[in-house]
DNA sequence: GATGAATGAGGCTTCATTCAT
DNA sequence: CATGAATGAAGCCTCATTCAT
């Protein structure tokens, strides 16, 4: 029997790998990449070992897909923010910092992972944090070098790198403490950006 | 005649002991903590199996030394630096950051344990991690409630949370650059605490 | 087309899951539970570690169902003795011990793993153990309490207690010896039953 | 220096061996023989590694001895009793399995490792093991060779292995009961020796 | 004789991945 | 395409025993 790849198909596949990233996802937010195993995966979706790695080549295969996939979504929130923020310049940074803040603490999972779970692991999927960090890093380069500064001239890369370490860092810390006592996300977006515009001379 | 412990004996064995926990860092530094065995540990340090399970509990055990080792040699340079800067606080600040800054970038693969390596773990190694995080923040806290803003009251510890994160990720980024490549410690130290101070609105 | 689990796997299972117990009984058997290693079990059984660990949780699993296996064959063949048994409540009793003399001394394996390895073992296997004993212990309790003795009222729990220690005991020796110079194992059923019947005053 | 072992030495040697050996006793009666380690007794016996294969060849070693001292300990109790047994034959076997009971009940520690842990271990303990045994055993047969039996001759060697399985049964179940709800030793102690004795023909 | 640091073989177990059905 | 049984490399750790001091 030929099998003939059909729209419906293409489309099924695609749900079901979407279905095991999203499982997959949630299960390295909470455990981490060591303490979530494939079985663990494979159980939580309901389908197979075989159905697995039908569709991801590895286990390093589904991380490095959630943190491309909340790269690209992360990447996509900062730019309708900023491009719907109204003011100049200033306004624009100070909306995609808090974008960005908020849109961690609405996506624990993938924050843990992208902040705390993608250190230390697989040179592949040290680039592809670095790849992510640096995105970050380099738009608070550009606006800056866009930024005139009443201060001695600064070292743009490395202020861009300081606000992305306060934003990480504060997100981190956030996520740390109980659901509970954690203060209003948009409070911490609105602390870190000041910080953040201030420490770069902004304010 | 009594036999005893002799001293030369006790020396011995804390040699051994902090010649496998140097090893370890080492290893740890450059692998991280889940990519670094025990028998790799075993290897390097020319020692045995049962040996590295005289000196240690376990695998966790050996980097929980060296994260612990490592935050307190961090909290004395701090303190020194601290104490011997003159002038005002900010000045006693500014040493602060600045020190923490270079010290880390002096010992790298300790920095690389606390920073990058030490995040996933599990709960001992978090605490022993938190311990010293939370001391570094504690320590810019204090600093700040000393400070007469002319900035509005700002929350002191996100603040502080910004600044620790700011230190991290920069010392990170510069360790992760090509030794040949890296800005001199000092320059990005500086840089670093300018933009904190800043943050702070303390300059 | 909907894939299952089909008939044949489910039976090809089960066969493995036996042929490892099997293979795990007679080394139990022969060795003991602690002379016996994982590794030796898979490379008798021609299969995987990953394979064992498959069908049992751990070494102690194995044990326990070898154990609780061999607990129901012999209650099974315990009742059917007693049931076929024609007269009276002697007859029966005799029957009774006879019959586990004799089952013990065809299944010499796992007889061994009854009575003599499975004493100083975890509270989990302690706990087949008593309960396996108990029970044998509790059926002669029951005829015991049927029987109109001659006697002064015997402590039916204690002489219960003497009467599996004596058939144990007695399989224990027959097994020790050479199969060559061993006694027809009908007999020593036989003279057991005796004693025991004796012993408690039913002779 | 040359050393003379002086009389005083070797009472002081074998005071230690003495300690040394009573502390491992109640090791192997508490946990057993596997779960019992050397570095265990060497720290409770508040000696060194080093001192215990000064004594002991090796782990073997101190539980055969413990096995062997208790088999002489216990064969010498036999003997005190039996030889001061008013009475005939029957008293004299009475109060052999009387003091035997009563001798584990009263050394429980030793009995567990003689009826408990001494099974499925090395050749070289089973054969001390069988040895105890046997004697008990042997003891047994004599007395009934001597018996003038109403009944059809029994299988001497048979019946005392019945009657050694009854007596190590009995108190096995004896030591296993919380201390709370032991019935009194010299209850169990008589119970056991009327079903042997009637078992035996002898009553 | 005493001490305790050192050794290393080997046990148990996990888990990413493959492949026959 | 789906399933889940099978694989085996490799990790962590224990512990009986030795030997330098």
């Amino acid at each position: 029997m030929v099998y003939r790849t059909t729209q419906k198909m293409a489309q099924r596949k695609e749900a079901n790998r979407a279905h095991l990233l999203e499982v997959a996802i949630g299960l390295f937010g909470k455990h981490g990449y060591h303490a979530t195993t494939v079985p663990m995966i494979v159980k939580a979706s309901g389908g197979s070992t075989g159905s697995f790695y039908f569709y991801f080549r590895n286990k390093e295969d589904v991380f490095a897909a959630a943190l491309e996939e909340f790269s690209e979504r992360i990447a996509a929130a900062l730019n309708a923010a900023i491009a719907s923020a109204e003011g100049g310049l200033l306004q624009r940074m100070r909306a995609a910092v808090e974008r960005l803040v908020l849109f961690m603490a609405e996506n624990p999972d993938e924050a843990r992972i992208l902040i705390v779970e993608s250190s230390g692991l697989s040179p592949r999927l040290q680039k592809i944090r670095r790849k992510t960090v640096d995105s970050h890093s380099r738009a608070v380069e550009m606006a800056l070098s866009q930024l005139p500064s009443a201060h001695p001239p600064l070292d743009a890369g490395l202020v861009a790198r300081c606000w992305v370490g306060s934003v990480y860092e504060s997100v981190f810390h956030w996520l740390e403490q109980p659901a509970a006592r954690r203060p209003p996300a948009k409070t911490v977006a609105r602390a870190v950006a000041d910080f953040n515009l201030r420490g770069a001379g902004a304010l």
